[in-house]
DNA sequence: GGCTTGTGAGAAAGCGCTTTCAGATTCATG
DNA sequence: CATGAATCTGAAAGCGCTTTCTCACAAGCC
């Protein structure tokens, strides 16, 4: 039994092919390959053998030999946010066009296994794109000491030696408060999202720099999903905010939908914002004010940012790209008296 | 330069583990691994090296030498679809508990890239779990031949030679007509998706036997998602139906937000039924009446089939898993007269 | 025509690991 | 005390591929 324990079916090998074809197999991957000129004819027969046998050539023992998988890994917290999987469609194309496959793997938002999870990757991907922006620093650190191409995505850390594209949080929220600010808020509240999260620190961020537009800001913890915003949403009515900010969309509608179930009107007495843009299109109950990032760039330019780190060895520097505000139905100058 | 063509520092390998800890590599092997008994000394020895020299395994070169990746691959038509994630997550904790990754793999909806896809996957993992209910029967064919562990997902195929785990569409889509018969509706659209999908001909299946229930039914063409119900939602009102089945929902979100738009009023004018039962709790502006299939259950099972079969070679029956019927707000007697 | 080039194909080494095989200790036994 | 069995460890082969290296042959030059 020369193959597998589990007496599968011998794999049909570049050997094979080679024996069918009477070259050697060398020449079979050079075919296969085009790394170097082969006779027309002998290339002919190559062709007919391995689609006769079926060969389909190893990817492990590619990988080994050539010192690369052709594959990148990405790490998210959470797929049940449709913000990732719209990364996620980016990354696969561009990776797609590299040559390379798309290895995912989530964390279901615990960050105490990722960094299991990204030493996994390490040792199956040539390169990996980590989107977390819970994880500890110091583990960061380690993970990125580790010589191995590794870009963050929405997440900039300074002092790490990673290369990083994000969505300028910060800059998302100034344009909320902002717009608040214009209508004419002076109290809004912030249901906040993980704790220890960057995105969320850089959302904070804004929210006090904004005291400068006359904004007084109520932090309230929260979370991430839909169910934490329908949770917290009842806190908010006590705080006398007449707007409400939030982590993300997600929040923002289930604080919606806890707000009408109060019979709170929105966005007559409580105007409501939600971070993110993520497309539910038809589907929310909500035409929602919130600020966009353009997904599929920032997948995009991270997997290009990965390319380059992996070919060339360094990469371009910490790149923020910026938010915009999309002003819908869920935010109105506040009531009067 | 003894390693890689972009002058990446060297890995450090399992023999440097064995030199740092003064054994040969073998027994750094054996050590990790647990394959057999080492002096319990020297082990300590090995896992020193190893922490200290911070090494990890190369995947490659472990799948090449045991003969298997370690790795399951999934091959979904669309991310963006809350169904999928829902099956991932419990794919991969199985496949985790299994000391197995998984890679996951999206068409984006476009069937004529899946053969390629599963192709690929097939070359890098040592099992595949393909939900295509859009694939053709010859290309499905054509896959299940290539003696490589196999689970269809969501599509089961007489004829076909591989193990496959599904929702029972059919019985789903029994139970919508039956609630709906039993409210007084007796003739109903159903806003059909995708033309070649295996799931949507189960449905259509139910919808014809359906006319024992004295139900009559027209077939609108649609789509699967958000936007293709807000689109395909005006047809409705000429058919004359006064109830709307679909082919998810998605669909039946996009479509109630079409119709209210319209002036329709769900479910009093028209009664609206989805099907899946994603969960987007507290967001939808509905509370749509559907029914659901335990996706959990479903990604497990299929992962354990899928485990089974890589391990001992063959696999279970062909297993239906049957759908629930949820009431909620979006269905309602017909309006008389 | 003998010589240097150039070209295309096979042989062989090696990627980093696992696993068989054989050898070196130790220990128990007659 | 010599001998066999029982342990543990190192050497070496091999997983399937790529990529040198080498060689045979054909063409081009003086």
């Amino acid at each position: 039994m020369r193959n597998l324990r589990q007496g599968r079916p011998a794999r049909v090998t570049i050997s094979d092919v080679g024996a069918a074809a009477g070259v050697s197999a060398s020449t079979v991957s050079r075919v296969l390959n085009g790394t170097a000129k082969v006779d027309p004819a002998l290339a002919a027969r190559v062709h007919d053998a391995v689609r006769q046998l079926g060969y389909r050539p190893n990817a492990a023992a590619q990988g080994l030999a050539r010192g690369e998988w052709g594959t990148i890994g990405v790490l998210v917290p959470n797929l049940a946010n449709p913000y990732f999987p719209d990364v996620l469609k980016a990354v696969s194309a561009v990776a797609r066009s590299h040559g390379r496959r798309v290895m995912v793997m989530e964390s279901n938002d615990d960050p105490s296994i990722e960094h299991d999870l990204v030493e996994d990757l390490m040792r199956s991907c040539d390169g990996v794109l980590l989107c977390s922006s819970r994880m500890e620093r110091s583990e960061l650190a380690l993970l990125t000491a580790r010589d191995h191409p590794l870009v963050l995505l929405d997440r900039i850390v300074s002092g790490i030696a990673a290369p990083a594209v994000s969505a300028d949080f910060f800059g998302g929220m100034m344009l909320i408060c902002g717009h608040l600010a214009q209508l004419g808020h002076r109290r809004v509240a912030y249901l906040s999202g993980p704790e220890v999260s960057w995105a969320n620190s850089e959302r904070i961020r804004a929210l006090e720099a904004a005291r400068a537009f006359g904004i007084a800001v109520t932090i309230l913890p929260c979370g991430s999903t839909s169910r934490s915003g329908y949770d917290a949403a009842a806190e908010v009515t006590g705080t006398g905010a007449t707007a409400l900010t939030t982590y993300n969309d997600l929040v923002a509608l289930g604080a919606v939908t806890r707000l009408r179930e109060l019979g709170v009107k929105v966005p007559e007495e409580l105007s409501v914002v939600g971070f993110d843009d993520i497309a539910l299109d038809h589907v929310a109950h909500t035409s929602l004010t919130t600020v966009s990032v353009p997904r599929g760039r920032l997948g995009r330019l991270a997997t290009e940012m990965l390319e380059t780190l992996m070919t060339e060895g360094h990469s371009a520097e910490p790149t923020y790209l910026s938010m915009e505000l999309h002003v819908r139905d869920s935010t109105a100058p506040p009531a009067t008296g």
